[in-house]
DNA sequence: AGGGATCCATGATTGGATCCCA
DNA sequence: TGGGATCCAATCATGGATCCCT
């Protein structure tokens, strides 16, 4: 078995990600030729990569749901001793520019409308080729969950359109974050002060915070 | 002023705690001609028995009411910098014979069932003479919270009756901890385990959490 | 530079242990 | 011993910083 290409139907997906719950990493890698690196610190993004792989995301795609021509994104839950996320999870780049769009028009929300969620095993007790994937879990938002990210949503976008990004802390928005995404913390970019100044600032992504992914989870095992 | 004699009505016990709110600890001291400790580690309770004596309590009574004729009791909540409650509060002690009886006649619950809470500054930066008496809240429990209530004393108590004691942490109870309460964790007492027999174990009191009173707070403070 | 994410120092929380008084 | 509570080491949670790939 080698999916390289996009499956055709959202039954075909799932079809994909059933065929691999319960599985190892090492398993998976091996099936997908690949080898599995000792820790995660040099290599972050691997096993979400290796299951975009698997299941025949279209790679590298920017603006685009990863399963685009289904509408559906894929997303990774790594999960504690305890079953719980032990993450926060990436969803996108914050636009610095390019402000005038809707809740309902932006990227960020065609991304999160439909994702096929993938808890995998995290605890770092737990050696990498050891840990289990498990159970895909296909979810829409709610309208309430919906309503909660366009409220975080909001805030955000008032304070960055209004030139005070960096007031902008990970404790603001109940459900959704903003915080840096770059390679360090001198990797800057250009965005627009209050008075139409250009400034430096740090690019930073929407995160979902812990409490949203724990939440989908409950909603499906109800334990 | 110096009331030492009980108040006689709901009335006067609420004209007293309006009168002490905004005082700090070393006017009411004073007042009361006490001195007033460096640090509370060798003087814990020190000031609730000094809110008690200023407000007329029946010091050192029993499986009653601080103000026994009005069925109220009365408990401080340290707050910290946020003013959010810092610590736990403790109730009562848990019975560990004299097991059969219900929520609705429990010791506990009718400590519970009116209290006068009375928010005290206490952020450790704040030297004991400068935190403030806060507004006295008194509140009677809600139908919820006593459901609440009951459902943890329920669980509590079941393990307690069926002696496995010991197998309770604080990590039970969703609004009402069992834990230590003891002098030291070689005080131990007489409780009867499974079959019957004797077992020592510690003593243990009732606590609420923090979030239990910090609902009381946000009730009464819509900020 | 956007997509895939995790790392990990530091602050916040917690809950077992402890302290004084009558 | 019951009532008045707080202490504080250890654990948990968080959020700013960082890493690889195309």
């Amino acid at each position: 078995m080698d999916h390289t290409l996009p499956p055709k139907t959202q039954s075909e997906l799932l079809k994909r990600a059933q065929a691999i719950a319960g599985l190892t990493i090492a398993e998976l890698a091996q099936r997908q030729q690949q080898a599995v690196p000792e820790q995660l610190l040099h290599a972050k993004g691997w096993i979400g990569q290796l299951i975009e792989q698997t299941l025949g995301a279209s790679a590298g795609s920017r603006a685009e749901p990863d399963f685009a021509e289904l509408g559906i994104e894929l997303k990774t839950i790594p999960l504690n001793a305890n079953g719980q996320p032990k993450e926060t999870t990436y969803v996108c780049t914050v636009p610095l520019n390019d402000l005038a769009t809707s809740w309902q028009a932006s990227w960020i929300r065609q991304k999160l409308n439909q994702v096929l969620w993938l808890p995998i095993e995290a605890d770092p007790e737990l050696p990498i080729q050891q840990r289990r994937i498990g159970s895909a879990i296909l979810a829409e938002l709610t309208p309430l969950q919906d309503q909660q990210l366009e409220q975080d949503w909001l805030e955000h976008m008032e304070l960055i359109s209004t030139g005070r990004i960096n007031e902008i802390s990970a404790h603001h928005g109940t459900y959704l974050q903003v915080r840096p995404k770059a390679a360090n913390n001198k990797a800057l970019r250009t965005s627009t002060d209050e008075e139409g100044q250009s400034i430096q600032t740090l690019p930073r992504g929407f995160y979902l915070r812990t409490r949203f992914t724990a939440e989908i989870l409950n909603q499906h095992y109800i334990s």
